[in-house]
RNA sequence: CGGGAUGUAGCACAGUCCGGUUAGUGUACCUGGUUUGGGACCAGGGGGUCGCAGGUUCGAAUCCUGCCAUCCCGACCA
């Protein structure tokens, strides 16, 4: 076990909170439920950024970028979205400060007040569609597929790094359609991406479904999301995609001419993932020794740790090793010479495990007078001696091989924690005991599921897209079912 | 926002109950040396507004009040 890392078994809350900080992500900072992303971190934020960026312009989708600060009255334009977000909004009320007249410090200068007080965006919608408006005259400016990284502001009352924060970094993306059904599609498609992304990249599979009414973005028609499983066998809802009917614009009076010219309002969506995919990243793969990251997403892939008796030695290494760094990195794998002089080989194995580096090289003597390299994979921690000559192809082979075996591990797990229920002691027993989600039939209403969450903790986290289709009865109030609904307790 | 706990060196903690020399230990850090195939050892050294602000007192890490932050439990949530 890495040295001060508590077991997963022991406290899955503490042993993520502890990984965080001597992985070196991210910590707190003196404001309350602000976190700082340390370069480490945000390395792996930034790979994340890139990969989602390329799809989203891959789509068809440009950047934007809109102002932190709404005017308070925007967010009362949609009446779901008030309610939504209300609650958990930062307001600016003044513009200046000036020094306290008993010396103390500075002061807000009450003679400042802001005629309309201003909200730190908790999301986009408002001002972008108010923007919208005056970008939007005809059938010929649509489809408009617009996407922006940024961070907003909620509020929130409990806070954990990564996982909830009151400012997070994200992206949201925001398109206006002509159609319905092209909105819908469009809905659909970057539920898609998500999917993608989090399976192919992150290594986290994903139940793709819809939202219920309940846990429904705060203006939209439908909700659908991704939902991941951690290995405490809780849900992470790691990504949302919405369709927002006509809400907004006519909320926002979003409006434009057909072919035959007449006025409509537009069909919009909007979709997001943010930083809550690193805490997704961090609680699926890692292990008890620290960080296991998938080689895609890993800002350093390879580290290669010298084993050397005086300066000779090292001079001798590094001059292998500087060759199998240049063959690497022309391959685009990043590559980390760990020749850090103070430190011992065996903490700088310890080091790099808790850092979640998917290969480690070691080269010794003994390896270059036999011509060999001892390399180790961080997911397995299996450990053999190759031959120098094909080296560059075994590592990229083992990346490939590591990428498929954490997702393969997290999607076994999950796959052994989808358990169906029939009765309302099985599921409150399987709950207790054994966590995952919980496939179980439900009447469809929402105080039901208020109901079934106010007994167990437990909502639902997504109507699974092509679900099976079956004859039931609600697991609590026995009313008749078509299909089986997945709950489960979630982060 | 309600209940509980905590806050002393970068980190982990002792000291606080019962106020009184120069605030201590481990680890990390710096210098020198010996080491190096799984978290090295020896010697020397630096680092503290004791969370912040008031108050009580001859004297406060220690007692009182307020505030801030963190963790756990609830309500809220991506």
């Amino acid at each position: 076990m890495a040295k001060g890392l508590p077991k997963r078994s022991d406290d899955y809350s503490a042993w993520y909170n502890e990984l965080v900080k001597k992985a070196d992500l991210a910590e707190n900072s003196a404001v309350r439920g602000c976190m700082v992303i340390k370069p480490y971190g945000y390395a792996i934020w930034e790979k994340m950024q890139q990969t989602l960026d390329k799809m989203f312009k891959d789509t068809g989708h440009s950047n934007a970028y809109f102002p932190l600060l709404i005017p308070k009255s925007y967010l009362s334009k949609e009446a779901d979205h008030v309610d939504g977000f209300a609650k958990e909004c930062a307001v600016v009320t003044h513009y200046r400060l000036k020094n306290a007249e008993d010396g103390s410090g500075v002061v807000v200068d009450p003679e400042a007040k802001l005629d309309e007080e201003l909200i730190v965006r908790p999301t986009s919608e408002t001002v972008i569609w108010s923007t919208y408006k005056n970008w939007i005259q005809s059938y010929r400016d649509l489809p408009l597929l617009v996407n922006q990284w940024a961070n907003v502001m909620r509020w929130e009352m409990r806070t954990r790094l990564f996982l909830r924060t009151s400012e997070f970094l994200w992206q949201e993306g925001h398109t206006a359609h002509a159609t319905e059904s092209e909105a819908i599609a469009e809905t659909k498609q970057m539920l898609e991406v998500y999917a993608d992304f989090a399976e192919n990249f992150m290594g986290v599979p994903v139940v793709k479904g819809v939202k219920t009414a309940n846990e429904r973005f705060a203006g939209a028609v439908d909700t659908f999301c991704i939902e991941a499983m951690m290995q405490d066998g809780k849900a992470l809802q790691a990504g949302t995609s919405h369709f927002l009917g006509q809400n907004f614009a006519k909320a926002f009076d979003v409006k434009f001419s057909d072919k035959d010219n007449k006025l409509e309002h537009v069909w919009g969506t909007s979709w997001g993932v943010s930083t809550r995919l690193m805490g997704a990243l961090i609680m699926a793969h890692s292990d008890d020794e620290g960080l296991v990251l998938p080689p895609k997403l890993a800002p350093i892939q390879v580290v290669i740790v010298p084993i050397y008796k005086g300066q000779e030695q090292l001079d001798a290494i590094a001059e292998k090793v500087k060759v199998i760094q240049k063959e690497l990195q022309a391959l685009n794998i990043s590559v980390k010479f760990d020749d850090r002089d103070a430190l011992r080989p065996g903490f700088k194995f310890a080091d790099w495990e808790l850092k979640g580096v998917p290969v480690r090289m070691a080269m010794g003597q003994r390896d270059l007078e036999n011509g060999t390299v001892e390399i180790a994979r961080r997911d397995t921690k299996e450990k053999n001696t190759y031959q120098l000559d094909n080296v560059v192809e075994t590592v990229q082979q083992l990346l490939e091989d590591i990428q498929a075996n954490i997702y393969q591990k997290a999607f076994d797990y999950r796959e052994s924690h989808i358990t169906k229920a029939d009765t309302f002691d099985e599921f409150k027993d399987l709950l207790e005991n054994k966590g995952g989600f919980i496939a179980a039939h439900w009447d469809g209403t929402g105080e039901t599921e208020d109901k079934i969450k106010e007994l167990t903790k437990a909502t639902i986290r997504c109507i699974p897209l092509n679900n099976e289709q079956e004859e039931g009865a609600c697991i609590y109030t026995g009313k008749p079912s078509t299909q089986r609904v997945l709950f489960a307790k979630a982060y």
